[in-house]
DNA sequence: GCTTCTCGTAAGCTGAGCCGATGCTCGACG
DNA sequence: CGTCGAGCATCGGCTCAGCTTACGAGAAGC
């Protein structure tokens, strides 16, 4: 019988490519991780890593496990939030990542909301890097997650999560000191966020559509500090509505047919946890009007 | 996240009803047994066991966890079973159980057959008891077995288990020194195998269903004996096809519109494993003609 | 060239988990 | 009603699976 601990290093691995990112992803050093998927490989049978260059690859037959490993952890997913139910009141953590606008703009009143009908929960809040999301929630620091996508950059499905239905959709803005469209702000200087986010890579995208590659000045992730910088002359922006509570004179907001979705992340066979479907819900009562919850 | 082993150890409770069974079963001491099952408890958080006399009975919730695991096993099975596929010669053990009457009359042309598609297979063939076919198999001390079934008996079907179709069906007859039919032995002496067993239950509900308990005389369950007690006027007996191939002289067969019907079983999941797909096409070929598939 | 990053192996240690012994409770039986 | 056996839980002690640390080999980058 296969052991699921070690198909569980394999299906890490297989997401993150490194043995030592696995082992820092889980928490334990890569000579263990290591000496565990050479086990695996003996109680297979069948070779699953091969050495390329100082990396690791997954041979097929290995690919072929990760695929079965997933089903086998998101059916223990299920049986632990089937256990759930059975448990009387809601109670223990509920370890939560958002990015920052939906933390200060959506998750107060989720919290709020949640604490009046679990007082036994205790939700704990973490901003954590988009990119990271799917790392933590497979590892089990994270049990639930606020994402978002935006059109022009589609959200590869990850195997082993699971993303709800967009619990809100945002327009998204051309932040200038005058009206305009992106095609006309070719020669502007433009402010985006630091490359590697999703946000940056949309801004980048939109500008191409338009038939320019942006000229790159500002570097900032906060739309706060964004807006400001754009009502001090220093260029245009993208920013989505959630960035635009806070929006200092000066500043000219015209509406693009672009969308930012909002969705709930976890990890596959938790939909069913009580907890989890009852922030879920509380999600759904906090969001704001006019952001109706979209397609 | 559950640990399956000990969701094994529950899944091999809920079967075998006491603690002490299971690690027997299992080739555990009973100690260890209740603390995995007590580990188990504590970090599922709800209760699972209790006492009811002095044996353990599972709560509901323990009861719908064992459908999971059911679930997880099969799944484990059928990634060990896929990754023997990537395998190029098939090779190491297979453990086959079966009873005496197939294993004289079908499984040394099967093996035969086996033997000359993959030489590198090494088939073990234990008689087992039938009524302790399903927790060797998902003991993991078998691999396949030969299992059958009578009309009057219902097989229930065993969770953790799957069958193949009926590989053959043989015809049932009345074993008496004259011809006749069940219904005209209400007087005579029965030889039946010993209580407990498929074919003592067979005997006696066939004879329930002409309308009268049998007289038993003599217990026995090898058929060859049976037709020899017969033979010597010791009384009269129910016998499928695959016992009459040594007919004393003096026995008189009356065929009977009762049928017998044999299939493999394995644990749920395994069917696709090449040994265990390929030693079935093996019997397919071994079956006597005029025992046809059968429905 | 050297540095850096990665994986694998060796050696040693720690704790999870096994066994055996003991005690308790419940049912069967005379 | 007393005795006995079957079954489960708990305790103490031990063993080994599996972790860490340390080290070496090979590949990429400067």
């Amino acid at each position: 019988m296969l052991d699921v601990r070690r198909l569980r290093l394999l299906r890490e691995l297989a997401h993150l490519g490194t043995i030592a990112a696995v082992a820092e992803a889980l928490s334990f050093s890569p000579s263990a991780v290591s000496q565990q998927l050479s086990v695996l490989e003996k109680e297979a049978g069948v070779p699953l890593l091969e050495r390329t260059g100082r990396r690791v690859t997954l041979t097929p037959a290995a690919l072929g496990l990760v695929r079965h490993a997933e089903a086998v952890l998101a059916l223990l997913e299920q049986a632990g939030a089937e256990l759930a139910h059975t448990k009387r009141g809601l109670a223990g953590p509920l370890r939560i990542g958002t990015y920052p606008s939906a933390a200060r703009a959506i998750i107060p009143g989720a919290l709020a909301e949640l604490a009046a009908w679990h007082p036994g929960l205790e939700p704990m809040v973490t901003e954590v890097d988009p990119a990271g999301v799917g790392a933590a929630l497979r590892a089990g620091e994270l049990d639930v997650a606020l994402v978002h996508e935006y059109d022009l950059v589609p959200a590869d499905p990850e195997p082993g999560l699971a993303l709800t239905r967009p619990l809100f959709t945002e327009p998204m803005y051309l932040a200038g000191r005058a009206p305009g469209t992106i095609a006309e702000q070719r020669a502007a200087p433009w402010i985006m966020s630091p490359p590697g986010t999703l946000c940056h890579t949309m801004t980048v995208r939109a500008c191409e559509a338009a038939g320019f590659a942006p000229r790159v000045r500002h570097q900032i992730d906060d739309f706060t500090t964004v807006l400001a910088l754009v009502a001090a002359g220093q260029g245009v922006a993208l920013v989505p509505h959630l960035g635009t509570d806070r929006q200092p004179p000066g500043v000219v907001l015209t509406r693009l047919p672009m969308y930012r979705r909002t969705r709930a992340a976890f990890r596959a066979g938790a939909g069913s946890h009580p907890a989890i479907s009852a922030f879920v819900s509380a999600l759904h009562t906090a969001v704001p009007p006019g952001l109706g919850g979209g397609s």
